[in-house]
RNA sequence: GGUCGGAUGGCCGAGUGGCUAGGCAGAGGUCUGCAAAACCUUCUACAGCGGUUCGAAUCCGCUUCCGACCUCCA
C-alpha cells in the first residue's frame, strides 16, 4: 500500500498525510443517523461520502473497522436538556412503541443505503444497546471530576473542563464568546455552567424510554453514545472520526471533551467533516422543511424536479463535487450528471468490445496514475472522475477506430474501470440485464439489421422508434449495433 | 452580534503563483440510408477595488454579496 494519502483534519485545519495509529489496521467512526423520520439526500450525502473513503481506504490495503452508530435512544428536541424525546414524541403521534419507530426507520434507512449502493459497516451499534457502556462512562466521567449529579441528571461541566482543556479545539471558537452568545439558560435549569450539556437525564413520569441508572431512572444524552461505543469497539485513540460538519460545533465538541474526561485522551486521530447539500443555496434539513425524501428524488415527485432521478445517477451526482464543498441541488444539475454518468457507463460497456492492435495510440498507466494521485489527496473524487472521463474518450476512440490499443491496453483499462468506476466511487449498471433481454434485443437487432441489409428503411426505422418510445435506444456503429437505455 | 467558510464561463463543479480540469448545454465538422451515439474542433470564466510579484483565478488588504455554525439536524 502506496503511503501518498493526505487527509483535511479538520483538529488542524488542514491536509495532512494520513499515518494510522495501527497500521494497516484502521478505525473509523462515522455518526449515524437517528432513526425517527426518514432519512433525506442531505443525510445521505454524508454516508456517501464516507463509503466513498471507506472503499479507498480498503482499495489501498487498509483494514477498515468502519462503526457507525443508530441513535434510537435519547436525542431531545431541543439541546436544552429539557423537552421531548424525539422517539417517544413521535411514537406518540403515530400511537407506536417507540422501538416500532426505530425499527420502521432503520429499515427504511437500510434501504436507501443499499439503493446508493453504499457498502455495510463493519458494525452498526445502537445507542440503546449501549446503555451500559454510557452509564459507565458517565460514572468515569464524574470521578474524574468532570461532572455532576443534580436531581437525577448528570451534567457535563464544561467550565471546569475549558480551564485545562481546549474546549473548542475543532472549532477555533473564543469560550468567552461561546459563554457571552449561548442563550439563556431556562429559570429552572440545573447546570452550573451555561455551556453544561447532559450526559444522563432523569426521565419524567410519562416518558417511556427509561433504563435504571446509579442516578436513578433516566436516558442518556445525546452526545455520550458516541463515546462510549467508538470506545469500546475502536479503543480509546482510533483512526478517523467522521460526521456531516453541523455536528462539528455541538456533538463534536462535547464528543472530545467527554473522551478526554474520560480517557485522558482525544479519541480520534482525524476529524473529518462532510459539507452540506444545499437547495437554492440554502442547507437541506429537516427542520427547514427543504428535505428531498429519496423516493422522491427516484420518482420525480417533487415541485422541483422535472423527471425521476435514479440512485446511481444521485450516487454520480454527489460524487462530482469534493466532499468538503457545499454541493447545491437543483434538477439541472442533476440532468447534466444523469447524461455523464450514462457516456461513463456507456463507454465501461465498451470494454469487452474493443479490438486489440499490435500498436498502441494510448497511455493507460498515466491515467490510472492521476486517478490514484487525485484520490490521495484527500479523497478528491470529482477530479478522479475527470481523469475517467479521459479513458472513456480513449475508450469511444479505439471502439471507433480512431485510436489502437493493444491487448496490455485493453486489459489496464478493463482493470482501471473496474477498480475506479465500480469498486472505488461504487458506482454500478443501474439494472443488471437479464440474460433474456439481452437475447431478445439481439434478435430484433438481426431482424432490423435484416431489413435494412434489404433497404428496408421503413421497417427499420419503425422498429428503431418503437424501442425508443420504450426507453430503448440503439446506436448504429462500424462493429454493427448496440443499444441502451436511454 | 460572534466564529468559520464561500463568490469560477449558460448550468454544475475542480483547481491554488506561470502549463486544457471535467460533465452538461451551445456552435462547426467527421461518420451514417437517415437518426442517435461516438470522435475532432470551438465559444462563454475566475464578485469589485487596491497591493505584493517578472507573472495572480490562485498570496495580502479593503468592499459588496452569500452560506454554515452559535437551538435538534449528515
Amino acid at each position: 500500500m502506496s503511503n501518498n494519502l493526505v487527509v483535511y483534519n479538520t483538529l488542524t485545519r488542514t491536509k495532512e498525510n494520513f499515518e494510522p495509529v495501527n497500521a494497516p489496521f484502521v478505525g473509523m467512526y462515522v455518526c449515524g443517523p437517528t432513526v425517527y423520520s426518514d432519512v433525506h439526500l442531505g443525510n445521505c450525502r454524508t454516508f456517501v461520502s464516507f463509503d466513498l473513503i471507506y472503499r479507498y481506504l480498503s482499495h489501498k490495503g487498509y483494514k477498515v473497522r468502519y462503526v457507525r452508530n443508530i441513535t434510537d435512544a435519547g436525542h431531545l428536541e431541543g439541546d436544552r436538556d429539557e423537552g421531548d424525546d424525539k422517539f417517544s414524541k413521535k411514537a406518540r403521534l403515530e400511537q407506536l412503541e417507540p422501538m416500532e419507530i426505530v425499527q420502521r426507520y432503520t429499515i427504511g434507512f437500510h434501504d436507501v443505503m443499499k439503493l446508493f449502493n453504499t457498502l455495510s459497516p463493519s458494525i452498526e451499534p445502537t445507542a440503546t444497546g449501549h446503555i451500559a457502556e454510557q452509564i459507565e462512562m458517565v460514572k468515569d466521567i464524574i470521578a474524574n471530576g468532570f461532572a455532576y449529579e443534580k436531581n437525577g441528571s448528570v451534567y457535563f461541566d464544561v467550565e471546569k473542563y475549558s480551564k485545562d482543556h481546549n474546549y473548542t479545539v475543532l472549532t477555533n471558537r473564543n469560550i468567552e464568546d461561546l459563554l457571552a452568545n449561548t442563550r439563556e439558560l431556562g429559570g429552572q435549569d440545573e447546570k452550573h455552567g451555561r455551556l453544561d450539556f447532559a450526559l444522563w437525564i432523569k426521565a419524567k413520569p410519562e416518558h417511556i424510554m427509561r433504563w435504571p441508572s446509579p442516578w436513578g431512572w433516566g436516558f442518556p444524552g445525546w452526545h455520550i453514545e458516541c463515546s462510549a461505543m467508538s470506545n469500546k469497539y475502536l479503543g480509546e485513540i482510533f483512526d478517523i472520526h467522521g460526521g456531516g460538519m453541523d455536528l462539528a460545533a455541538t456533538h463534536h465538541t462535547n464528543e472530545i471533551a467527554q473522551s478526554q474526561a474520560c480517557n485522558h485522551t482525544q479519541p480520534a486521530k482525524y476529524w473529518m467533516h462532510t459539507n452540506m447539500l444545499t437547495v437554492n443555496g440554502t442547507r437541506m434539513s429537516k427542520s427547514a422543511g427543504n428535505g428531498f425524501l429519496p423516493h422522491e428524488l427516484f420518482t420525480g415527485n417533487h415541485p422541483l424536479l422535472s423527471q425521476g432521478f435514479s440512485p446511481m445517477t444521485v450516487r454520480f451526482f454527489m460524487l462530482q463535487a469534493h466532499y468538503r464543498s457545499t454541493l447545491d441541488f437543483s434538477n439541472e444539475a442533476l440532468e447534466a450528471s444523469d447524461k455523464g454518468f450514462k457516456r461513463l457507463m456507456n463507454a465501461c460497456g465498451l470494454l469487452d468490445k474493443l479490438k486489440a492492435s499490435a500498436n498502441s495510440s494510448i497511455d493507460v498507466a498515466s491515467i490510472r496514475q492521476a486517478c490514484y494521485d487525485a484520490m490521495d489527496d484527500d479523497f478528491n473524487s470529482p477530479v478522479t472522475i475527470a481523469h475517467l472521463f479521459e479513458a472513456a474518450r480513449i475508450i469511444n476512440s479505439v471502439y471507433d477506430g480512431k485510436a489502437s490499443a493493444t491487448e496490455a491496453d485493453i486489459d489496464a483499462l478493463k482493470t482501471l474501470m473496474s477498480d475506479f468506476v465500480y469498486d472505488i466511487l461504487g458506482l454500478k449498471e443501474e439494472q443488471a440485464q437479464t440474460d433474456n433481454i439481452t437475447r431478445l434485443m439481439e434478435f430484433i437487432i438481426e431482424l432490423r439489421s435484416e431489413a435494412k441489409e434489404n433497404k428496408d428503411y421503413a421497417t427499420s426505422d419503425k422498429i428503431r422508434n418503437g424501442l425508443q418510445a420504450l426507453g430503448i435506444q440503439l446506436k448504429d456503429g462500424k462493429e454493427g449495433t448496440t443499444w441502451s437505455k436511454a
